[in-house]
DNA sequence: CTCGTAATCTGATCACTGCTTAGATCATAT
DNA sequence: ATATGATCTAAGCAGTGATCAGATTACGAG
């Protein structure tokens, strides 16, 4: 007879995060609904309740893969040691690299329902795990500094780093260039240029209250 | 008898606008219904499709607020003209005052659904103007940049000033200071300082290609 | 091999959402 | 006074997140 169509899935689960995890690459996580997510997957609208208390914990699961996708490279790239200023700036380009790759889903980790209107405690530790990374790349640039000036160094490395790429995945950005690509290129390199070298110049005159 | 109630509003548009300002300041735009807005302005679910097409079309109006009062704020600092130091300097704190005190209406202005996934042109609009501002008080420091420069250094420029009110109006920074106000100001003002030093350095050579 | 238990899934249902529409009400100009 | 057009109500549509009783299945104990 017919192949007999399994009443129990082999791992909803796991589906269920692949399926969201195309939708939102696809289309954003604004129209992705249970659904939408239970029917993608071949299964009934309440079957998703089984494995996620909620929608929210739903999309906190597929944000949390992409903060440790995140996190292994970046650790990877500290790891293989270059000097200060090269693992900065590899950082930085790591970052603008997951934002070009998987837009849709930086968008799902920073700015959706789970950072707005209070951020959800996960996405706080994830946080602050990257920036003990940002700090301790810091750090190796300029040992024994006082934990005020490590934290206004790392805090404004971070700032400009993710206030670039939350504007270019804005499309905020693009529409400047009257030159395309090139242009384009040119002001991110000057920021990290900039960003790296503010985050690591010796002198800490500015620090000092 | 009693008072006959109007049937007729006396201005339910701005009653709307009124009442959604208010109900985003208090519980984000995320929570904000069509039905919520009419029953708080006492009018029935369908009443406010006579003066806004779409939701979205309502938040837009709401945003336009948000930008048209940013905006004054800033062209009000370059025109009252002080140092360059001092104009950016200014702008960079309006910005974040202007967050501290409309922390929501923000969320809507640049995190919301007007922006993902793809953003409102009348938000590009907004943000060209901002744009325009900003490279205006860079200008002055240092006149006669070729247009790439004047580029990248707005841009590198707003990316900090953006990056770190995103962050802070998210609730990603508070959290690292264990010793609350004091160090939260310190690195914002030595966020300030590197950003706009950063911005008005004659040294050019990073921006060369 | 049987059978009970727990996990999984279905299908119906609830309150709520954005939005549409027919018809009632009112202000205003002629 | 009356007609025109703007405004509002009330009902209803499809789609949403979530719940729940009952059907189906896997699996371990006897």
């Amino acid at each position: 007879m017919a192949v007999t169509t399994t009443y129990h899935k082999e791992d909803l689960r796991a589906d269920l995060l692949r399926v969201g995890h195309a939708y939102v690459a696809a289309s954003g996580h604004e129209g992705l609904s249970v659904r939408k997510l239970a029917a993608h997957a071949g299964v009934s609208p309440g079957a998703p309740y089984h494995h996620f208390p909620d929608k929210r914990t739903f999309l906190l699961a597929m944000a949390k893969e992409g903060f440790d996708e995140l996190w292994e490279r970046g650790s990877a790239i500290r790891a293989q040691a270059g000097s200060p200023i090269e693992v900065l700036t590899e950082l930085a380009y790591a970052f603008f690299a997951f934002q070009a790759e998987k837009p849709r889903l930086v968008d799902l980790m920073y700015e959706s329902e789970l950072t707005r209107p209070i951020i959800d405690p996960l996405i706080v530790t994830e946080q602050l795990r990257a920036y003990a990374l940002l700090r301790g790349a810091i750090e190796d640039a300029i040992p024994g500094m006082a934990d005020g000036e490590a934290r206004a160094r790392t805090v404004a490395f971070w700032s400009a780093i993710y206030g670039y790429a939350s504007l270019v995945g804005k499309g905020l950005l693009q529409p400047l260039a009257s030159d395309g690509e090139t242009s384009f290129q040119t002001w991110r390199d000057a920021l990290v240029r900039q960003t790296v070298a503010a985050a690591i110049l010796e002198n800490t005159s500015d620090f000092k209250r």
